[in-house]
DNA sequence: CAGTGGTCTAGACCACTAA
DNA sequence: TAGTGGTCTAGACCACTGC
């Protein structure tokens, strides 16, 4: 270890030294990194310092932390791959059967956990904006999609309180919301547009989500509006950045078998 | 501050504590947030346990430490927007004065910083599945966009070597890769298919951006072809992650100035 | 220069897991 | 129970910023 002075930090220097190793397959998928205290003797320096070092690996993904056993290299992850047609846009996320058995997928859910009649929130004013209604009209979903048993995304819906019948999304309460959002309309809505982003976690949606702060979310927002053209939804959907993929597939030869 | 036994550990508690003043205005944009000394005065614990909490608010991205000066309250995010044509995805990132110039955004650069002849890491061998061609045959470069004199995407593409003049890609200098791919194959290359993601930033990648390992990064990946349907180019760019937007319009209404 | 955040140490106690 | 990682303290020195 270089001996500080005008150099890199030495957790840093631990780091990528360890990340080297995983790398070169010195310390393969799967294998259990030498533990705190040992690599604290090996390399001379405290334990918070080695502690740095690992948290560093552990944000950028390439280790597993589990309390009370060890730090393990992490396999390669495997994506969920979500296809939308380049057309139309439909996909659903939220209730997604469909895509999602493809990639054998089982058991979703969507859970409504919390509700806002008239949400007046930073983000809901300019929702609000975005729908041409004031925010006061409006009604707040906030949705936990579950995917074998794991939280998977959480979900945003901003829709009219006008246009939906009484007791709509009942607070704790398992839903399909594609499904329940087409019988209250008596209709199919429509993609206005579509945006990708990525993020990180915010505090709350790192706790839904049982994720770090700051872990990367993958931002899936639009609007959606009636075959004649009034946009009526205000979709914002955060999914676990690393386990799923968004493809545009233009010339059907996608082969999720073949991803990297 | 509670008192630990059986609660949230005090970090934590204090972040969410922060957070609320951020939220509620009592710690508007811009505003410093009391030192650390004061902070560990003020709530009566270690400066470390301090520097955890801003630590999550730091991750979260809800403020910007700036060191030798203080700790402030993030202003909202400017993203630039970059649409995409659902039909042909016709849009250039790498070398993207069009789409970028909308938004108000100047001097971008397409910098080469490493190319590799014939690549023999993990990824390349994937890739070369991908492309169904053996990883001995592809070059790969890696190459660096500047804009507005910040680092803001680092991109990666594989080509097969034999179809690329010599001496394609020197390393060190400004490229438009758009440009140089299309006068190498004598046409304009089609996107096969495109694929969306959020991963952390790796060690690497951080490094080169000028972030925080772990960072959210929005990659864009995909195959591109030749009018004949070859797949000939991989290409994965890894995009500072809150500052970009990938829109698809399907009606032409989306408002980049309404964009939430 | 004084004040800020960044790194590091030594030592302590805790919660969790496996055997 | 022994070993792992998680939290916390007290104190030190450093690098950077603005005055």
């Amino acid at each position: 270890m270089s001996n500080r002075r005008n150099s890199a930090p030495m957790y840093l220097q631990l780091a990528r030294q360890l990340q080297d190793r995983i790398d070169s397959g010195s310390l393969p998928p799967s294998s259990r990194l030498p533990s705190e205290p040992e690599l604290s003797a090996e390399f001379g320096v405290n334990r918070l310092t080695v502690r740095q070092a690992v948290a560093e690996l552990d944000r950028a993904g390439s280790v597993e932390i589990r309390r009370g056993i060890g730090t393990f290299v992490r396999k390669p992850v495997v994506r969920a791959v979500i296809r939308v047609d380049p057309d139309s846009a439909q996909v659903r996320i939220g209730s997604l059967p469909v895509p999602l058995a493809i990639q054998g997928m089982r058991r979703a859910e969507e859970l409504v956990v919390e509700s806002a009649i008239a949400p007046d929130g930073l983000l809901d004013q300019r929702v609000a904006g975005q729908l041409e209604h004031a925010a006061a009209d409006l009604s707040r979903f906030e949705t936990l999609v579950w995917l074998e048993d794991q939280p998977w995304c959480v979900n945003s819906y901003w829709l009219p309180t006008g246009r939906l019948p009484a007791g709509f999304g009942p607070v704790g309460e398992p839903i399909d919301m594609a499904a329940a959002i087409t019988e209250a309309f008596g209709f199919e809505l429509e993609s206005d547009w579509r945006a990708f982003s990525a993020v990180a976690a915010d505090i709350a949606d790192a706790e839904r989500l049982d994720l770090a702060t700051g872990s990367p979310l993958l931002v899936r927002e639009g609007v959606n509006c009636t075959p004649d053209g009034e946009t009526v939804m205000y979709v914002r959907r955060r999914i676990k950045g690393e386990n799923a993929s968004f493809v545009l597939d233009y010339r059907g030869r996608f082969d999720p078998a073949r991803k990297i």
